[in-house]
DNA sequence: CACCAGGCAAGTA
DNA sequence: TACTTGCATGGT
């Protein structure tokens, strides 16, 4: 879709490489992921923050920790319940699988990793396609609430699109570079924030902003 | 007070 | 299959 590569092109002259994910190394992009679902980047900060004053960034020490522990360290970001299970499960498959070595993964394809991924419950698509774009050096499109509501905002697509069709249609329309794909997501996020999730009905265009000011609105619509 | 935030799984009909 | 609901804290 040339409004796909357009689109990208005007978030790049504006964000240039923004050099995402937010995180000291690969294993707290993987928790950041888990983290994050359905929750504000202040909330994961925080709940980050106490897993790293408890020591619990490192694997092995994780795996020891009591669920107690976990739960009580991860609070701020809402759903702690189910997301410290989450964490359990990854944690028992990437000890399995790898002992716990992001370089042991380099050799299984793709593809298997993701679905490997996605057979752990509580790991959906968007968090298993940022663990493998963002942790793991994989090239894949990262299709989060923002790219969602872009993409139907902007009319690229009917809202019941599936997961796996979206991230098809963005990512056939730019280059398979896995430097593109993060850039392109950061980006994404970055511009998603000016966009409302309900129309408002004296906004000409869809929330309260628009998407690129700079630029201006017709340039995307 | 209402609404939202970088999802996911389970329940219902 | 196609909707709906629970999960939960913290900020606006």
């Amino acid at each position: 879709m040339k409004r796909v590569r357009k689109f990208h092109n005007l978030l790049y002259e504006r964000y240039c490489d923004l050099e995402w994910w937010p995180a000291e190394t690969p294993f707290e992009v993987i928790l950041g992921a888990i983290l994050t679902q359905n929750t504000n980047w202040k909330n994961v900060e925080s709940a980050l923050d106490n897993m790293r004053n408890l020591g619990l960034l490192e694997p092995k020490a994780l795996l020891l920790a009591e669920m107690d522990v976990i739960k009580n360290a991860i609070r701020p970001s809402g759903y702690y319940n189910q997301k410290a299970f989450k964490i359990v499960r990854f944690m028992e498959w990437f000890d399995e699988i790898a002992n716990c070595s992001i370089a042991a993964l380099d050799t299984v394809d793709t593809t298997e990793l993701r679905n490997a991924l996605l057979s752990i419950k509580g790991i959906g698509p968007e968090t298993a396609d940022d663990i493998l774009l963002y942790a793991f050096q994989r090239p894949v499109f990262v299709v989060d609430t923002y790219t969602y509501r872009i993409a139907v905002r902007h009319g690229w697509t009917p809202p019941d699109i599936t997961y796996d069709a979206l991230a098809e249609m963005l990512s056939s329309a730019v280059d398979n570079d896995i430097n593109l794909m993060k850039n392109f997501h950061a980006m994404i996020v970055e511009v998603g924030k000016n966009y409302c999730k309900k129309r408002k009905p004296d906004c000409e265009y869809c929330p309260g902003k628009t998407a690129l000011p700079e630029n201006g609105p017709a340039e995307l619509f």
